[in-house]
DNA sequence: TGCTTATCGAGATCGAGTATCATTCTGCTC
DNA sequence: GAGCAGAATGATACTCGATCTCGATAAGCA
């Protein structure tokens, strides 16, 4: 509940108002506890009869990554996901089959960033790292599905 | 204009036909000489007046992408982006204003990959790491455009 | 040259994401 | 508790990148 808590409170530290819809995203989100697209957040709000517009779930999707609680990613299929995460700089560990994700801190790679742009002679002022594979449940889950 | 012979040996290579347009968008994309987008190519066709479809352009990139060709980058606008590049495994760091791109190695990420999967339990199958920035010569230009 | 079939191109279609705008609801004040 | 200003909502239309379909075309080979 803590994190469903943490998703309200960050509409509110950011000054935004916690409506109806935005409480109901936000328990959604935390429901899926782990990355998800848009169209995962449309279709949830229509199978839950939240009567929840597109609209308003790109808006509050856009309003939370700008806060920083959510982090918007690219999965090696070229789609968007969206994945619940901490202000601080970091990286992700997403699972391909569940969408569970972890968080690994920037281990070095903004020294490295700094060293490709030595050696390349370009600035870079940002860089990504994405990691993909299976979590460890579907590891062990019977079959890959 | 070895670059250009690369893509059509590729194409040949990977037992495709060496057609018309494909000999084309090989030209063109060797003109442009860094990252570009479908809908770059679209236009630089369209220009060049060459009557070459859309689903032929995108036929053609996502068979450049799967021999190996060409790298499908996201752009940190979300946009996508394709890069010319080498078949071993390899990053990029893209210039955000004139799209050329370098290709930097692994870098030791392919370890560092390998830290994490033993920290989260997670079994890492591909991994990305992609450097936005300026290059030298868009460092040097008098405006930012 | 003639045949087979991969490839092409035009247009329809799909789908994610955005813009618009009248209406509704929240947070605040009194 | 009532009223208000304005943020937020949601239905709809729209944009635009990307895909699918299918008859026509042309590359590669014998």
């Amino acid at each position: 509940m803590s994190e469903q808590l943490a998703f309200e409170a960050a509409f509110e530290a950011a000054g935004h108002r916690l409506t109806r819809p935005r409480r109901a995203l936000a328990e959604l989100i935390e429901a899926r506890g782990g990355a998800f697209s848009a169209a995962d957040l449309v279709s949830d709000a229509r199978a839950r009869r939240l009567g929840i517009g597109r609209a308003t779930i790109f808006r509050a999707l856009e309003l939370l990554e700008e806060i920083g609680a959510l982090d918007r990613i690219n999965l090696p299929t070229g789609e968007h996901a969206y994945v619940p995460c901490s202000p601080a700089h970091h990286h992700h560990v997403v699972c391909r089959r569940c969408g569970r994700s972890v968080e690994i801190g920037d281990l070095g790679l903004s020294s490295l960033a700094r060293d490709v742009a030595r050696s390349t002679g370009y600035r870079i002022d940002e860089h990504r790292f994405e990691l993909f594979g299976l979590c460890p449940d579907c590891l062990q889950a019977p079959t890959p599905a």
